[in-house]
DNA sequence: CTTGACTCTATATCAACTAGAGGTTGTCCA
DNA sequence: TGGACAACCTCTAGTTGATATAGAGTCAAG
């Protein structure tokens, strides 16, 4: 049985962060030493580790959540398990999109002063005090 | 002089917004009526264009301080509102990047269960189970 | 028996809003 | 003049995914 600080150690987190996730009831509460410690087995680090990949593929809480109810319930259908990783795909991409837009409008902005000048002057403090 | 929800709504941003970047200090408080209603002239409506216009830039509100100083004081060198621009596009890309090899990290998933079955056999599942 | 590392709970902080409660002011219409 | 209703006021709490702190308790080594 590990205490808190190894399983963190070994999940690559912090203490607070399997706190949080334990009070955001994505791990379950785990047993408890004579003085309280909290005590975690092997199957609760393979759930950690798992919270922390779908982390590290920026995955939200909420989707973890779901994707740890098909990992609790090895019977059902995972055909929504395929339909999350879809979506959260989507808005990857729709992410990308939008930020390749803005470097567009940011490069256009700083051109419109490539000179130092004084803020009177200035291209940039003008093209953002006017209309687009 | 306009009221606050006039205010707001030529700038398209909710009124709770206008008293939020008040009592951030990026809009200076306003005139006030009799009946104690905040009151904007023409040059609070332009800052506040101005702010909105920047966060459609994604700028946070600390760069937007820091551009609004300069707008303030026009016999500054604009030199670091360039620099400041930089530094926000150099950090768009660095997100774009990241993006990107998390799309491609999301798609090798996907790959791992292209066919609908149960959770316990769950290519995806299984992928977020193992070590990377 | 004390030091120090570790743990416990509870609370506050971050960004940039957004939403609500509960009360006041202003305006319109009969 | 009165009553409805929109718009305004302040204050507080919630969002996301942690991170940081305070103040207290536990435990092993020296």
């Amino acid at each position: 049985m590990l205490r808190i600080g190894e399983l963190a150690k070994k999940a690559d987190c912090l203490v607070q962060t399997v706190r949080f996730y334990e009070s955001e009831g994505l791990l379950l509460e785990p047993a408890r030493s004579e003085g309280n410690f909290r005590l975690y087995d092997d199957a609760q680090l393979q759930r950690l580790l798992f919270i922390r990949r779908c982390r590290a593929k920026d995955m939200t809480l909420d989707e973890i959540r779901q994707l740890l109810c098909f990992r609790d319930r090895p019977e059902l259908d995972c055909g929504e398990v395929n339909a999350l990783v879809d979506s959260h795909i989507a808005q990857v991409r729709a992410k990308i999109k939008e930020l390749r837009e803005l470097e567009r409008e940011l490069i256009e902005l700083r051109r419109s002063c490539d000179t130092a000048r004084t803020a009177r002057d200035c291209g940039i403090l003008s093209s953002l005090g006017e209309p687009a």
